[in-house]
DNA sequence: CGCGAAATTGAGGATACTCAACATCCGTGG
DNA sequence: CCACGGATGTTGAGTATCCTCAATTTCGCG
């Protein structure tokens, strides 16, 4: 379900030519693998044996530097696509979340795709642009915006990609919040407190849901 | 000859399977244009209807808040590709930074290039993940380093790029210096200002002149 | 109920920002 | 050839935002 949409998404971004459209897709008997929480997919400077696709739960994908800071680069959903390389090797590490399971494909291929499997290369290309687009955003968000102005930013963006009516269940820890918006947890923690005492969302006892009360304040305050 | 290069890069990096290497290509007339000084190439949300390669000069592609805050994502220099994009309008605006030529390619053809011109879309391809990498190093540059080790970052990336050997000629302002490194220009400034007090760098009396004194120490300094 | 991990809150401090003055560069024109 | 003026860059003083370190609370789970 969610391979069909992402390959309709590819085909409706990068039309095929007419004569190209009714090739034989060769079946999809890509293996599949679960992982357990903070379990490690691949690091940094790793062959890029494979790239993967989340079937279910989150991955989050980080660069360290050598004193240990860590920027998690983006968090990957059910549908998406990560850790496909030009080079040799991956460029940043992949650890699950949560419990995930992922579709493997030998990324020795994506030369070859282009030919062999020309839907999975246009999903590839599609997918790479969407995270060179979303990588830019976070650019914006991680140059020019401040802690609330991120929060906010990082709060909407994760409603809009979970389609989840207005009660958001973050799957990751305040830390990897702090490390993808370039904040520390104990500002991440302040900028929420901030944002519920603004009536703009709401913070449940157990820590993992957010409730957004006010999407149109919250939109304001991403500036 | 830059133009050679690049094909042969995106070549090597995504291989040709045998069957498809003597395919003649058609011949490259896409057409030129100059470009003067902080001349607008594309507003961001404008139809994208090219993309370009810089032949000459250097671009800077950026996004702005809506009070105005800026961030550059990128610096485009000699033959680097940019403007491509999966969906129909750009997302950031592309500017010359001092005179530029720019090779300009109809982007509508990306989907069907892989057809048409294989070469082509290759080094989009390669171009697009080349750009993903950049972006992801720059994420950790932005959300986790100081401002002494931005600026040393800054330096030494452009004397790779731009292979000159230990000067470095800025085509940029301060300004772009500082939008792109998630500063202000006064930090830049008292940064570049320190680097030289310590002896890495120097900076000559016409301020777009870099020296790089001591390599290693930057790279200390870059973290 | 009690323990360890995660999150929140508080106090103090460091880094980078703001605002302002000054210096330098460079093109223009007397 | 030098003086002028605007743009660009540097330096300084004071401040705000976010970080660090520490204490406390809350949560999840036996």
């Amino acid at each position: 379900m969610l391979s069909t949409l992402d390959a309709r998404t590819a085909a409706s971004i990068l039309p095929l030519p007419l004569h190209k459209r009714h090739e034989p897709l060769r079946p999809a008997v890509a293996p599949r693998r679960a992982y357990a929480k903070d379990e490690e997919i691949f690091l940094e400077g790793d062959e890029a044996e494979f790239f993967y696709k989340v079937v279910s739960g989150a991955v989050r994908t980080y660069k360290l530097l050598s004193d240990g800071r860590r920027q998690i680069d983006a968090f990957h959903f059910a549908g998406e696509i990560f850790g496909a390389e030009s080079g040799g090797e991956h460029r940043f590490t992949a650890e699950a979340i949560g419990e995930v399971t992922l579709v493997c494909h030998r990324s020795r291929s994506i030369g070859t795709m282009a030919f062999d499997n020309p839907m999975l290369a246009r999903e590839v290309l599609a997918s790479t642009m969407e995270a060179l687009a979303r990588a830019q955003e976070h650019m914006l968000l991680l140059g020019r915006k401040s802690a609330v102005e991120k929060v906010a930013s990082f709060l909407l963006g994760l409603s809009e990609r979970t389609t989840s009516g207005g009660v958001i269940d973050l799957p990751m820890a305040r830390i990897d919040i702090a490390d993808h918006l370039g904040l520390t947890i104990e500002t991440v923690s302040r900028s929420l407190t901030q944002l519920e005492r603004e009536g703009v969302i709401s913070l449940p006892a157990h820590r993992r849901g957010i409730v957004l009360k006010d999407r149109a304040a919250l939109r304001r305050l991403r500036a």
